[in-house]
DNA sequence: ATCGAAAAGTGAATGGTAGTCAACTTTGGT
DNA sequence: ACCAAAGTTGACTACCATTCACTTTTCGAT
């Protein structure tokens, strides 16, 4: 806290006129970089036509940034708290988009709330496991599918899905 | 720290005499604890005939225990130590059971030891929203269909395994 | 029985750090 | 210019895992 006031330019006790408390900080900038990267990836989705890819794309590129980006890789170590960061900001979107695809008959799950909730978690421990040099990121298309199975997509079907080409995503100042 | 010394009465210092740190402490003891669970676990579905259920019997008791016992929930917040310990300790169970399962034709896919990995994050994730009572522990039966979806299965199929009887685990003692 | 060294145990002290608060400064309305 | 409210400050507190110099126990050799 006292490096984060320095680089801040502020007193210790300034912090806490803006945040509760550290880890209320740190939701906080996770709520601002998730909701950014969500909606970076429905600009991306936006334009797809199959409903079934757009779920897909989506938490492929959330495992890139969790295991990319320092803002990421800070807090994944609490996983409950990022975990639950990404279930509240990217759930509308990511929930929507299950709906979406099983309405269209290409998921099937009963609630895709706790799909989600389950999947959030998913993401994080492959996020944590590749950062721990446990899996190599390579194995993404593998995690993309189990993350599919989770929605009721079959292996051929996921598999078919998580080997199309993926875009890149806007940059993140365009959004 | 001082209460569990206190409780086991021993000095303060004592402690690290047998555990390097509070974590490894915890460790210690959620690894006894999981492999009593493996075993007790095991005893019931060494008499399964189909292999498709010993994996779904075995998440099931998990999450079971994981939402109920008070020492599996101490733990819960600190989701990905308790992952990674269910990982280790219960992983050469649950891969096995998973290896079995596609040996026969019941579950499909690549990467035994990913879909464990995911699967673990997936149930402290479950396990922790239903403690938090954002699920209601009914929907242990979706959790399961959608951990049995991980690893290839329809929801037929898995609704179907999820919905059969399931017997109850021997008692710690006995293990 | 006696000894000595190693092993085990002890709890007051340490260190690191999140969070507090009484005093101080700035702001903006009159 | 004045004042109250809002915002800022950094030294201080509280907390707690961990350490370590010292004491006690154990146990094999004599």
């Amino acid at each position: 806290m006292a490096e984060i006031a320095e680089l801040a330019d502020v007193g210790a006790g300034t912090v806490y006129n803006y945040f509760v408390s550290k880890d209320d900080l740190a939701t906080c900038v996770m709520e601002r970089v998730m909701d950014l990267l969500a909606r970076r990836i429905e600009a991306v989705t936006n334009t797809f036509d199959d409903p079934g890819q757009v779920y897909a794309f989506g938490v492929r590129h959330v495992m890139k940034a969790a295991t990319t980006d320092r803002r990421w890789r800070w807090l994944l170590r609490r996983s409950e708290v990022i975990a639950d960061a990404m279930y509240r900001v990217m759930g509308p979107y990511a929930i929507r988009d299950i709906r979406n695809a099983v309405a269209a008959g290409r998921y099937r799950t009963q609630d895709a709330e706790l799909a989600w909730r389950m999947a959030t978690h998913a993401i994080v421990g492959f996020s944590l496991a590749v950062c721990d040099q446990k899996f190599h990121i390579d194995k993404m298309d593998d995690a993309v599918v189990n993350l599919l199975g989770m929605v009721g997509v079959s292996p051929e079907e996921s598999w078919e899905i998580a080997r199309r080409p993926c875009p890149d995503l806007p940059s993140e100042e365009k959004a």
